[in-house]
DNA sequence: TATTGTTATACTCTATAACTATA
DNA sequence: TATAGTTATAGAGTATAACAATA
């Protein structure tokens, strides 16, 4: 049993799909969390902001962790902070603006996101090993649709 | 932009959706907590909560709130210590074993949770506004068998 | 002994707003 | 004045574990 049993209206379909949207995604990120902490004690944020930056070898700026993240600055100062002090990522000032910085990996920072990467794929594609690639190609294709629709309502209203 | 950028694996598509999900279900569920202590001044928890009892008139034991809610008894105690204190649900001694109670819906509780979920399913319906019936029926679907590949691995691996 | 529910505690994540230093 | 980032604070949400009462 789970969440969905709150469905209740007089148009349910799409409150019975928001209902087992959040359960999937609730399902998955559990277990990813747990397994991050469990496997390298660490946590979904840190994991994401370092990924963030494994795809930005030259780094990102503040604002632009924040904006991609989607939390706000004075959450991205923390995290940065932690990871700053176990060696993880470092802070490069950036030329021409002494107010910013740029925060990327560091060696040792990009040797062991590799490896967690590694893992989290795996419980990604174990997540979703009972879709075909039809189907995952399908439900990306849909996703996209509400996703779209979010950041230009009047474009697909 | 937005978390997607993460994605960079030889096996991409699992991941890939798996991002997609996230961002999807971390949108819709921003708007709906804001909405909800703007409007109405409550969280989704304690939202979450009423709604599951009125689906159940008679009401449910704690152990059964706390496995539908997918969070710990301790945290159920703490919600529901807050929605009696605002007189929304009470709790009934269950006979025949007195270290258990029923959670239920008080009247106010009913009419405001009523309220609530007409509010609700607007903001649902709005954020699934880009998808068509059919959409929303293949996606039901689709998310249906990560569902219950979730709950039964050995059936659907 | 096991189970139901509560209490106590601690930690992560988050937003807001005031602050500094530069621009 | 505006922007980049930090600090301080408060609160939501969660898990864990010890506990009391009952089974």
């Amino acid at each position: 049993m789970d969440m969905e049993a709150r469905a209740h209206s007089e148009h349910p379909e799409a409150l019975r799909l928001w209902l087992r949207l959040l359960t999937c995604t609730q399902l998955v990120e559990k277990q990813v969390r747990s397994a991050l902490r469990e496997q390298f004690d660490t946590t979904l944020p840190r994991f994401d902001l370092m990924a963030q930056l494994e795809r930005a070898p030259e780094g990102l700026r503040m604002n632009e962790l924040s904006r991609r993240l989607m939390v706000t600055g004075g959450n991205v100062t923390g995290i940065t902070d932690q990871l700053v002090a176990e060696g993880l990522v470092e802070r490069v000032p950036v030329e021409g603006d002494r107010r910013a910085f740029c925060v990327r990996l560091t060696p040792s920072g990009r040797r062991q996101f590799n490896e967690m990467a590694r893992a989290h794929e795996a419980w990604i594609v174990e997540a979703f090993a009972a879709l075909g690639e039809k189907d995952i190609a399908t439900l990306y294709r849909l996703l996209g649709k509400v996703k779209d629709h979010f950041q230009n309502p009047q474009e697909t209203a």
